[in-house]
DNA sequence: GCCAACGTTGGC
DNA sequence: GCCAACGTTGGC
C-alpha cells in the first residue's frame, strides 16, 4: 500500500531546485540524525511512496513540490565523512547507525505555504502543523495528501 | 536574534 | 530509571 510523507528539507541545504537541477531529478535525503526519522524511511517507507517537499528555516516555509521515495533505505555515507556536519563518530562503519533514501522530484509546485496549511480546515490534524514539532520526517495521511494536491493543482 | 519545544546525554 | 543540563530545530 502507497504511503505518503513530508520531508523537510533547508532550501540553503537542498532546494526542490537543487534536487530538480539532479540527474534524473533525484537527491540522495542525507542528514538526517533522528531516530524516528530514520526509522520511518527504515521501516515505513517504500519505494513510490509519495512525498511531500518541504522547505523549513527559510523566509517561507511551505510544501514546494511533490516527489517520490526513489530508493530502500541505505547508509548515508556522510556519517563517516570528517569533512561532513552529519558525521557522527559514533557511527562505526560495520553497524551504521544512519540512514537515507533517495527522492526524485516529480513536480515542482508553488509554494503552499505555511500559513496557508494553517488556515487550512481539512489540514488541521497534519503533523508538521503540530506545536513543538521537529521531526524532519512525518507520516502524511492519504487524506491529507489529496487535499495538499488538490490545492497545488496536481492531479494525481 | 529570540525562544518554545523537543531529543539526547550523562551523573546519580 | 530519573531528570537536569545542554544542544538543536524552526518559526517568527
Amino acid at each position: 500500500m502507497k504511503k505518503f510523507w513530508l520531508m523537510k528539507s533547508e532550501p540553503s541545504e537542498v532546494s526542490v531546485d537543487d534536487a530538480l537541477a539532479a540527474p534524473k531529478s533525484t537527491v540522495p535525503w542525507t542528514g538526517v540524525r533522528n531516530y524516528q526519522a530514520r526509522n520511518f524511511m527504515r521501516d515505513g517507507m517504500q519505494v513510490g511512496d509519495g512525498v511531500l517537499f518541504y522547505h523549513s528555516s527559510c523566509a517561507e516555509p511551505g510544501v514546494v513540490g511533490i516527489a517520490r521515495v526513489a530508493s530502500a533505505a541505505y547508509t548515508d555515507p556522510t556519517q563517516f565523512d570528517p569533512q561532513s556536519p552529519y558525521c557522527d563518530l559514533a557511527s562505526k562503519p560495520e553497524a551504521p547507525r544512519w540512514l537515507l533514501v533517495d527522492v526524485q522530484v516529480v513536480h515542482k509546485t508553488r509554494n503552499l505555504t505555511l500559513p496557508e496549511l494553517r488556515a487550512d480546515a481539512d489540514l488541521q490534524d497534519l503533523l508538521v502543523l503540530k506545536k513543538g514539532n521537529r521531526l524532519s520526517i512525518t507520516p502524511v495521511e492519504p487524506a491529507h495528501w489529496h487535499v495538499i494536491l488538490l490545492r497545488l493543482g496536481v492531479s494525481e
